[in-house]
DNA sequence: CCCCAGGTGTCAG
DNA sequence: CTGACACATGGG
């Protein structure tokens, strides 16, 4: 067993800290959305922000940091300004959805780099969160030691395409290997690609990102949510599958295509905010 | 040995 | 459009 590329240091010096009352940093955290962060003792987090390290804790109804990043990066990277009412008062206003609401309260959907969240959901075909995580940090670990400046971070697109696909498969990245290298590749070359999609509607934006080898309809979904923001994205995977089958078909069969125009056509542009409650609610038995 | 995990690519009807 | 199967790897 491996130890995670961070240390262990628990003590956050010199600490920020910002207003964060209708924020779960725990939930948030544990729903699946991010990959590279190692809870330490407590309640503490490390990680990599904006391509800086990070320690964060929530306490008191504030969020605590260490001194090297903005109070506004770190807003928006948690996107602490949203207004959750219209969110709160979908769930609210429906009998199957209201343990949600009251289990969850303060989940929010994270801002990440779009890089990382391109890379991270491919890995996450057919693949567990725990395994996840592990290639995350050996992946870290790798090129972090590869590095002249030494800094821990997740590599670039262009420090992946300067490698060999192989090196990712001694990674663990399995049959994913190829995938994220051409993918690398892609994004190497393209710097620019990611504003394209960041401009465009959902469904202009969702053909580009369906392009990238290993991205399918619902990869493509996370990608467009957790680093794009398209709200209206409503990424179908077995366990959104299941619970949407059974809260709302009767236990029929339904394809994932229906399940997302369903979800779409229900809940708009709260689709996203809303799936990510109903993940989370369906992983941890809250929702029945 | 099996099945499953935040699925995708491919090929067959 | 739907259905089957392979694909790496680790855990139960």
């Amino acid at each position: 067993m491996k130890n995670p590329p961070f240390d262990n240091r628990l003590i956050i010096t010199h600490a920020q800290s910002t207003e964060a009352a209708d924020f779960n940093l725990e939930v948030t955290m544990d729903s699946g959305q991010v990959f590279g962060f190692v809870k330490q003792g407590g309640a503490v987090y490390r990680g990599d922000i904006g391509g800086q390290n990070i320690s964060f804790y929530r306490k008191n109804n504030r969020l605590f940091w260490d001194q090297c990043i903005s109070e506004k990066t770190l807003r928006r990277y948690f996107d602490l300004d949203r207004d959750l009412s219209p969110v709160y008062r979908a769930l609210k206003a429906d009998p199957k959805l209201v343990a949600a609401y009251n289990s969850l309260r303060g989940l929010r959907l994270i801002q990440q780099d779009p890089w990382q969240g391109l890379a991270g959901f491919i890995l996450s075909s057919n693949n567990n969160v725990k395994r996840i995580q592990r290639i995350w940090s050996a992946m870290i670990e790798y090129y972090s030691t590869k590095r002249k400046s030494g800094v821990m971070g997740f590599p670039s697109a262009r420090e992946i395409a300067d490698t060999h696909e192989n090196t990712l498969r001694q990674l663990g990245l399995g049959y994913r290997a190829p995938f994220l290298w051409a993918s690398s590749v892609f994004v190497a070359n393209n710097p620019q690609c990611f504003e394209y999609i960041r401009e465009e509607s959902y469904e202009r934006a969702l053909e580009k990102v369906l392009c990238f080898p290993g991205i399918g309809p619902k990869v493509a979904d996370c990608v467009l949510l957790y680093a794009f923001q398209k709200y209206e994205a409503f990424p179908v995977d077995v366990w959104i599958l299941k619970i949407v089958r059974r809260l709302y078909f009767n236990n029929r069969k339904v394809s994932e295509d229906r399940v997302r125009s369903f979800a779409q056509a229900r809940w708009g542009e709260h689709a996203g905010y809303i799936q990510q409650y109903l993940f989370h609610g369906a992983r941890t038995g809250i929702l029945g």
